[in-house]
DNA sequence: ATGTTTCGTGCAACCGGTTGCAGTCCGCTC
DNA sequence: GAGCGGACTGCAACCGGTTGCACGAAACAT
């Protein structure tokens, strides 16, 4: 069907390894063969199969990129970071989307290892085990998740977290809720960890929950019979959820109960009242996490591991607001 | 490095042949000569590399997708619909952005062509021309755009913009803008055309515009200097930012002006006020996109080219609303 | 003129599987 | 007991490239 490089060898006279030298290895064929060879190539429309360079080189130029939810948006920037800057390298990227099945992760991830040459594990679900196992079979960089021995990328947002808890803190609320992510998360666990040891409130943790707006819509009740005037969300999608359930109880936001999300996402701007969130840098942990992935395939088994962690940032809004005393008294 | 069939063979006592025939057509081989196999294949971890197979057989299982867009949830749950229902067929689907970018399209398409069986194209920025010439590299379905000869999935768009103008007019607003979507899009046209063909309105058509947040943002000063009272954009994304910047601009929605998007994404939902949208069926598009794909994979040349259209549906939110005549005199 | 590089190309094995063909062994039929 | 067919399995070519090695010719040194 498609022209082969047996096909441009005949074509241009010269022997199939010639071709081949043509196109990954320019300098060291005579220029006048090399341009008969491309001009032979043009005109079949040859394009060298990458699979079955694959096959010899080990080497397919595509990495594989894993995320529980293609739909949050956090993750589609991160995504578009990654995906970017890897063609700037002159490698393509692979996205699978797992459905928070830490069973379809494994699997995905074992079907991807021979066609990429390494993967980005983004806020995985399975255990450090099971990961480590699987190492075995391709380069990984994970993101969102400590792991000893492998390159990471890491949001600080332990720092975010106690940076959103600081600010209800100012505000005046001391009853606060912490709205947990998904079971296996690092960072539910380390926001729930810089949570715990901020002095002088009094926490109640909720979860684990689906990180999603329906898992924060359903957690509405919850968070209005726990009587806290403060929610630090494990996401925005759950914070929104939230702030739709507790408005349709009749509970205000920021009146009655302040809100604060994590990732900054576009819905979190648009939605009423807007939302107080802490910044994840996406789009960098992307890019970020193809630099370090690159830097792994290319050294082989000698790499170290690299650990990057990129800065958040708190952006207060309009769900968050002082503190009303005997508020529920009131006319 | 990792275990490769000749070495399952050598474990287990028997040729290669056996052993491909093991795992591709297990009925031709001996239960206990399979058993003794696959003992050893379990003992030394092997798995079939799909790259290798690929280059045999012609088939790699794994199917491409091309949007333009990742972060647009419309298409993220397009990808899971796909994502989702080609597991179901032991298919991979690998999701690339091309970032609203015909080039880049273009490239993507040709790069994906021999390691995928076959293509999603969603919402193509490409020429037909040059989609036709692609069609010689790999099968396609189109998504969003009619184009004769091909597999196509269509949304009716058509009738539900026509739907979104009528509920315009029943709520007396005849002076209505549409907002188009990018250059090469067919549902722009799609649209645009449906929304000439409604008799009565006086209708301003504006663009081509990004179809982005930011794309609706940008077009709020020409929609409130426009004269209009109802507002049809080409997506929910569009839509939000308009109703965003015409909020900074003091102009009330839907008081002042009525807007309707496109699309049904859960930001539409959350922001205020809630939009009057019409509802595409992603996910369905994304499951029916991967059937009549795989019938074209597996049919081979001789595939008769299908359409499938699917239906839209007006929801009726808050951001629409009755003309007010004489408003702006109003207190 | 001879020896030594350097350059350019061809040869052939190899990557990890698949598959048409042929051969062996077996039981069964007539 | 020869002939036949079916069930397994091995052999080897092949998919589309890559690459170490060898070889011939030209370029250079001596």
């Amino acid at each position: 069907m498609a022209a082969t490089i047996r096909d441009v060898a005949q074509a241009s006279g010269v022997h199939v390894s010639t071709v081949s030298r043509t196109f990954s290895a320019p300098h060291l064929v005579n220029t006048e063969t090399r341009n008969r060879v491309l001009a032979a190539a043009e005109d079949l429309g040859y394009r060298p199969n990458r699979a079955a360079r694959a096959l010899t080189t080990g080497r397919t130029h595509n990495l594989g990129l894993i995320v529980a939810d293609i739909a949050n948006p956090f993750f589609s920037h991160l995504i578009k970071g990654a995906q970017a800057h890897a063609r700037t390298r002159d490698y393509h990227v692979f996205v699978a989307d797992t459905d928070e099945d830490p069973q379809v992760e494994e699997e995905l991830i074992q079907t991807l290892a021979k066609q990429v040459d390494g993967v980005l594990l983004c806020s995985p679900r399975l255990s450090n085990r099971v990961i480590e196992k699987l190492r075995e079979d391709v380069p990984f960089v994970v993101v969102n998740r400590r792991m000893k021995g492998m390159s990471n990328v890491l949001m600080d947002v332990g720092s975010g977290a106690r940076e959103a808890i600081g600010h209800l803190v100012s505000l005046g609320h001391r009853r606060i809720a912490l709205l947990a992510g998904p079971a296996g998360s690092w960072t539910s666990r380390e926001i729930t960890d810089a949570a715990h040891a901020v002095p002088g409130i009094d926490l109640t943790v909720i979860g684990p929950n689906s990180p999603t707006e329906h898992g924060g819509l359903a957690l509405a009740e919850a968070v209005a019979s726990a009587d806290v005037t403060g929610v630090l969300a494990y996401n925005d999608l759950m914070a929104i959820g939230l702030v739709e359930g507790l408005t349709e109880l009749g509970v205000e936001v920021p009146d009655q109960v302040s809100v604060v999300g994590i990732d900054d996402i576009v819905a979190g701007r648009v939605s009423r009242p807007k939302l107080t969130t802490v910044a994840m840098p996406a789009e960098a942990a992307g890019r970020t996490a193809v630099d370090l992935l690159l830097q792994l395939v290319g050294a082989g088994e000698t790499a170290t591991p690299a650990l990057a962690t990129l800065a958040t940032n708190l952006i207060i809004r309009d769900s968050t607001g002082p503190v009303r005393h005997g508020l529920r008294t009131d006319p």
